[in-house]
DNA sequence: ACAGGCGCTTGACACTGTCAAGCGGATCGG
DNA sequence: CCGATCCGCTTGACAGTGTCAAGCGCCTGT
């Protein structure tokens, strides 16, 4: 009678505690056994909701890259309605999730083992490509719907600075003198003047 | 009498063995025990030469950025004279290296168990920054000896790009239609008139 | 000749992913 | 109301992994 959970409820649990155990402990610490303990199953209990650990791993990028784009949209809503704001805003959200969450960082991007075509992941990472794409939009050449120069250029920026500030290097101090604020690379790249009202920044 | 190898030889074999694995199989078939059969030995030679896998790891990124700057080295001497182009040639350097060898790339850079701060993996990890940077001086604001800005967007950049592009999606339609050439982001980024002679390209 | 240590082996342990078999309860056809 | 079916999960086993302690052989220095 009363609304029945209508998926499966035991796989939502197994991803939130694979999740949990990469926060905790990093990549070492997710285990399929482990994240069945937490989650007070059997140690083979994920193994038939997901296709082995990279059925976990790929689940669980899934699930970062639906958070991802929402902290992408929430900072760009955030940011007002200056086109350059905007972006830096995106981008200020892709750095601050990579920040705070190494581990998913790692696994929605360059963990191996996750089925990156997976039908279900996709639309997810899909979705965080497009805010990026759709931000990059007001410094396109003339009216043109896309620039695909400037949008692999900003993101490939933003994920470099991101994998090399946050994810690959010890603490800080990590290669030469304090690294410049994002923002400043940013408006390195994006200085051009094809903005529709003309303003400068 | 005859000249003795004077450093000891398993260790290297192992090294080896290790980066062999890793081209072969990836990330998931470089073990320990994998290495030590294929150099010949027990099961445990490894954890006498190296402070377990991740000082394997550790090892193997070491000798990986050797081969790293040599490459860029080689690609930058082979452009010639021009600022821009020995930039770009770093640039090829770098990205042929991650598309060659996906392995190797990801430990140096993503994998996790490498000791980065590791006091013989350091010098060969700054020779690859220094060669980043030293191509970077010629557009560098006056006279001046770095341009911290430069260098980490470049640096981002080029990153960023590989490790989109070469590790984590897919093959290629990663993303969305052709991927444009790197060398037209790094003309977008460096396009500051401060050359010694003037020369816009 | 003898002590010592370096380089490696042997054997064991806990832990991992994966598979086959089985079990319990809900659902559904009769 | 009964029995079959199937989903969700458990149980038990297996090979493979990293890691550790103990030991062995040989080479070196004294």
């Amino acid at each position: 009678m009363e609304n029945a959970p209508p998926a499966p409820a035991l796989r939502d649990v197994l991803i939130e505690a694979g999740i949990a155990l990469l926060n905790e402990g990093g990549m070492a610490a997710l285990t399929l056994r482990r994240a069945a303990a937490r989650a007070g199953v059997s140690h083979a209990a994920p193994a038939y909701h997901f296709d082995g650990l990279p059925g976990l791993l790929t689940a669980i990028a899934a699930r970062a890259f639906a958070d991802f784009s929402n902290r992408m949209q929430a900072a760009r809503d955030l940011a007002g309605s200056d086109p350059f704001l905007r972006l830096a805003g995106i981008c200020q959200g892709y750095l601050d999730f990579a920040r705070i969450n190494h581990g998913l960082f790692h696994v929605m991007f360059t963990s191996p083992g996750v089925n990156r075509a997976d039908p279900v992941l996709t639309p997810h990472s899909q979705r965080s490509y497009l805010l990026l794409r759709e931000a990059c939009l007001p410094f396109a050449p003339a009216g043109a719907h896309e620039d695909l120069l400037l949008e692999t250029a900003v993101w490939s920026l933003v994920h470099g600075y991101a994998t090399l500030r946050f994810s690959t290097l010890p603490r800080e101090r990590q290669v030469f003198g304090q690294p410049p604020e994002f923002s400043a690379l940013l408006r390195a790249l994006v200085a051009r003047p094809q903005m529709p009202d003309g303003s400068s920044r």
